[in-house]
Formats: C-alpha cells, sequence, structure tokens
DNA sequence: CGAGTTGTTTTGATTCATTCAAAACAACTT
DNA sequence: AAGTTGTTTTGAATGAATCAAAACAACTCG
C-alpha cells in the first residue's frame, strides 16, 4: 500500500517523495481533510514534515488529479481521495461534517441550466446542507 | 430610492442607519460584490464609513434576509441583493464574474440527493463553473 | 420633546488559512 | 556517480474576516 502510493504518484508524472506518499496514504479513503489535519496525519509518521511542505504536496496532487479540493462556504480548503466522478457533497450546517453524494441526475456533470447566459459551462458542483444524522439525534443545543 | 432602503430595514426589524442604507444601496440591483468593494462605494457617499462597518452591516443585513452570502472558492465572500429563491450561480473560472441562473429544476431547493446519507437537507446549492461570453471572445491568453 | 436604553459604529488589534521566497536538499536522469 | 530539476525547509508576509472596548446614534418612553 505504501508501494501502491508510490506508484499512483510515478503513474501521475510525479516525483515520489515520502512528503507524497505519507500526504496520499493520509487521504486515501479517509474522507475529507483539511491541510492541517493532514499535516497532523503526515505528523505521525514522518516527524520532520512541515506545514508548508504539506500545502505544496497537496497542491500538487490537485493539480495531478490525484486529490480534489473541495471548499464549502464557512470551512478551510478539503481535499479528497476520490476524483475524476465530480460526486457531490452533503455537509453538515452545524458540525460541519462532509459526506459525499453520487452524482444527482445522470452523468457528469449532472446539471444543465436552463439559461446558460453565455457561459460555457464545464462543471456543475452541488452542495446540499442540512444537518447529519449524529446531529439530527443529539439534543438542540 | 434611499427612502425605500430605511422601509426595508424597517421592515426587516433592524435600525435605521446611514452605513446600513448605503450598503443596501450599493447591492441593490448591482450583483455579486464583497466587502472591500461595497466599502469602496459606501465611502464615495459616506466617507467616514470604516471596513468594519460594512462587515457589520453585511452581517446584520444577510441574518435579516436582505441580502444573501455566497462564497465560491477561490473568491472572498460575496453579497447580492437578490434573496428568497434560492437562485444559483454561474462563475467564470477566468476572471472570476458571477452571474444568476434561474432554479434548475422546478422549485427550490430544486434537487434531491438519489441517498442522502441520512442529512435532512434543507439547501441544495449549484454553482456551475466556466468561461463567461468576454472571456470566451478573448484571445486565449 | 428630551432622557435613557439598546444596539451600532469606530478604532485598533488579532486570528486563521494560505501564499511567497530563498536556501538547503533529495529524486530521477545519463 | 555526478548533474539537473524540482521539492522541502525555514521564515516571513498577505488577505479576509473576526474580536473587543469605547464612543456614539437610533428608537422608545415618559
Amino acid at each position: 500500500m505504501a508501494t501502491d502510493s508510490a506508484e499512483r504518484l510515478r503513474a501521475a508524472g510525479l516525483k515520489v517523495t515520502a512528503p507524497r506518499r505519507a500526504v496520499l496514504a493520509a487521504l486515501t479513503g479517509h474522507g475529507h481533510l483539511d491541510a492541517e489535519t493532514v499535516f497532523e496525519r503526515v505528523r505521525g509518521e514522518l516527524p520532520t514534515t512541515s506545514l508548508q511542505a504539506v500545502y505544496g504536496v497537496l497542491s500538487a496532487l490537485t493539480g495531478a488529479g490525484l486529490l480534489r479540493r473541495i471548499e464549502p462556504a464557512g470551512s478551510a480548503a478539503l481535499y479528497e481521495s476520490r476524483t475524476g466522478d465530480n460526486h457531490h457533497h452533503l455537509v453538515c450546517t452545524k458540525c460541519h461534517t462532509v459526506a459525499d453524494v453520487d452524482c444527482v441526475v445522470g452523468e457528469p456533470p449532472c446539471l444543465e441550466p436552463t439559461d446558460a447566459g453565455g457561459f460555457a459551462i464545464h462543471t456543475a458542483e452541488v452542495t446540499f446542507w442540512g444537518l447529519c444524522e449524529t446531529c439530527r439525534s443529539e439534543p438542540a443545543a
């Protein structure tokens, strides 16, 4: 699996470095993390890594298509390892947890505005806002 | 029209002040502006207004439903005067211009995810990304 | 209409996420 | 094994937004 990270980096035309493998490992199959959280996880096994390196890696991997970056209103930028399918997101209004949702209508980009106003659209980004299961079952604060 | 701003503020249960009327006037029918731009416009006719006051006013008016706040990825928060209809937005990938689009499918909130993953959804926010007419017709930089 | 209360604006500082830049360093090439 | 290219470290800076206390203005009530 550590090898797997290396493969994926190489396949994307990127140099294989320890911080890059650690960032990729930290994000693979682990939801939606901000730079700070990725940094903490990476530090666990690679204590010399700097926060700026994490920013650099996140940016490189996002540019290479290995990560996807989302910026829900009110949150710092979040990164996820699920890419290439333009899926959408559910964000909890209370705890800001993020969950994935599959594309709403058929194929990506899923949606067509009735009037594109002269724009040449290439992506439709959908964010659903609501209360997650946990927050729903909690006593109203 | 200056009177109109006052009416709308009063109707929303807010105190009527010069900065509030100026902010409301600056945004009414004028697209999508960030706090800094609103500040500049307000300064034009009310030179003693501070940026912090503008932030305070924007926050108060947004809370009262007189303004809507959007945060497209990569931009500062933008405010618009069109509220209550949960319309969507087109954002130019090149110049970051924002345009409105009417609701995509029928009534707000317009969309239902196929699987809500336990979330109690109350809003669907859609952002379309593409090139605006102006940027399309410009020579590829 | 004038005093009091409540809430707003000003002033000034602070936080947080992110980016920039130069030097030290490591990965891949040949 | 050496060189080139690109990455990471170190340190500083930026931009957007928020916080807090004091000065001030709007609305209420007598």
